[in-house]
RNA sequence: GGCCCAUUAGUCUAAUCGGUUAGGACGCAGGCCUCUCAAGCCUGUGGAACGGGUUCGAAUCCCGUAUGGGCCA
């Protein structure tokens, strides 16, 4: 007699939802259906500078487009709400005093300063704990009249001193820390909020998760959780961590590397259907070796057995076979709804208008004028841009376009205004002439030398395409032989 | 730097307990089909990180090394 089945998501609303959240939300869906259980939503907001309602919604609104629906969250309630962290901080403080008063978790009155000069001392002296447990030895009572006096601290974890903590990993067996090694985790921060550890752990005991299922990034903070549920007296659930989706260059997947963002797959016209198989290719395989199948095929045969550990390269060529499976299959009628819906949605129109009027007189035109702002991976012409300056290297323009990568991915706000000012101050930079520059960009990101004002294009394009196609600009410079030698034919 | 996890072709992966010519898919190349281009079909390309063991026999089990990754600092 196991207990139901209940497992969670719980996605930080701190940007464009990501397919990593897609991915690691589809297994934990699919194991859920699979058992007859329940699958959660939690919002992990407890960052209060860099959470935003915005990205919440487009979070939710992302994994209702793949189909992934959840039984309790936010915005359905459930019995264990509320479902965002920031509304449940009220539960988190009292927990931390629990701890506080059996002596698993202690108050640390070091300020910022003090404990970036302990972290100093500890390297100095190559011991690996950030965190040297000084205020772990201020006396019970000493401790209480400064809390009481409103003194600010934190709440650290008291980990045991020796020993190790020995945890059971579904997928990889035992695997242990020496205790010793782990620093005295802060637990609740000076504002009151929790971290992750905390709220993370209080929440999943409250919400009655059995299963945590988690990408492999948290793997190394599992024995923290191990000893606060012990801490509590809770049982832990069942941990499964899963590989971790990589770029190309097997780093964990990036929006500095690849187009990691759900709304950029769904602007191109990647279907769910289809990036719902491609995720469930990653890491699982289907015992027939099937590889196009529906989602209620992949509930039906998903297994932790047949979960690979390797990390896996998400390689947007095979989505997009995929996707071609489904455009082909699918009904015309229904195809045609979904351009309509996607692509050629009155809102992606609406935004092109404005840029193009000026260059078309039938609005035939339109379509020819606009193939590049959402097309998934446009083909480059090399030629053009090894032409596109007069007496340039094709290294030299592949490093700029390489730092205008980093511009774009550094800028505050992606706006017209922002990237010109920023992009006129590299030219400066690199002694180039502005509009040697911006021809590259143009030719990089658009496949041509007319186009509507530039800056106002690359907003119009989108961050991750534009990205996407100026590192794949940079790369194809960079295989280009040097101006000396023709470049090929 | 410390700890932890992983490792089958360029990429995703298969092979229930060790015996297979190491299988499939994407990509790439060629061909067929065809008014073109795709699609489809066929063919080809290419792989066990390395070194030791255990065993009659190792991709598979064990140890070490290397490499990759993550986390902490």
């Amino acid at each position: 007699m196991n207990d139901p089945v209940r497992v969670r998501i719980a996605p930080s609303p701190t940007g464009d939802p990501h397919v990593g959240t897609a991915y690691v939300a589809l297994m934990n869906y699919a194991f859920a259906r699979k058992n007859g259980g329940r699958f959660i939503l939690r919002i992990e907001d407890t960052d209060r500078e860099r959470s935003t309602v915005t990205s919440e919604a487009a979070i939710l609104d992302a994994l209702r487009w793949l189909g992934l629906s959840w039984d309790e969250g936010p915005d359905v309630g459930g019995p264990c709400g509320p479902y965002r962290q920031s509304e449940r901080t009220a539960l988190y403080r009292e927990h931390a005093r629990i701890l506080v008063e059996r002596g698993a978790a202690y108050p640390c009155f070091c300020t910022p300063e003090q404990v970036a000069a302990i972290r100093e001392r500890q390297r100095a002296a190559k011991r690996n704990k950030g965190y040297d447990g000084t205020c772990r030895r201020v006396a019970a009572d000493e401790a209480r009249r400064r809390m009481a006096s409103d003194e600010p601290h934190t709440i650290r974890l008291a980990m045991p001193l020796d020993g190790e903590t020995t945890f059971h990993d579904h997928l990889r067996g035992d695997v242990s820390y020496a205790n010793d090694q782990m620093d005295d985790q802060v637990l609740l921060k000076s504002d009151g909020f929790p971290t992750y550890h905390l709220a993370n752990v209080v929440d999943d005991h409250l919400m009655g998760i059995t299963h945590v299922i988690r990408a492999e990034e948290w793997l190394n903070s599992t024995p923290k959780h191990v000893v606060l549920y012990r801490a509590f007296g809770w049982k832990p659930p069942v941990f499964v961590h899963l590989p971790l989706l990589r770029n190309a260059d097997r780093s964990k997947i990036s929006k500095r590397k690849n187009p990691v963002s759900l709304d950029f797959y769904r602007r191109v016209g990647i279907l769910p259907e289809a990036m719902l198989n491609f995720l469930a290719l990653l890491g699982h395989s289907m015992p027939d070796e099937r590889e196009v199948f529906t989602l209620d095929d992949f509930v039906r045969e998903f297994s932790f057995e047949r979960i690979h550990l390797g990390g896996p390269v998400f390689d947007l060529d095979k989505l997009l076979w995929l996707n071609g499976n489904y455009v082909r299959a699918m009904d015309p009628k229904e195809l045609a709804r979904r351009i309509r819906d996607t692509v050629f949605s009155l809102e992606n129109i609406e935004a092109l208008v404005p840029l193009i009027r000026e260059r078309v007189d039938a609005l035939g035109e339109f379509p020819e004028k606009t193939w590049y702002f959402t097309h998934p991976k446009m083909p480059l012409p090399v030629q053009e841009l090894v032409g596109a300056v007069q007496g340039l290297a094709p290294k030299d323009a592949a490093k700029a376009l390489k730092a205008v990568h980093e511009v774009l991915n550094e800028v505050p706000s992606y706006d017209a205004a922002t990237l010109e000012a920023r992009m006129r101050d590299l030219a400066a930079s690199l002694s180039w002439k502005p509009g040697d520059l911006f021809m590259l960009v143009r030719i990089a990101a658009t496949g041509r030398r007319a186009t509507p004002p530039l800056f106002e294009t690359l907003v119009a394009i989108g961050r991750p395409a534009v990205a996407q196609r100026l590192r794949a600009a940079a790369e194809a410079l960079g295989q280009v032989r040097g101006s000396g030698e023709r470049a090929g034919r």
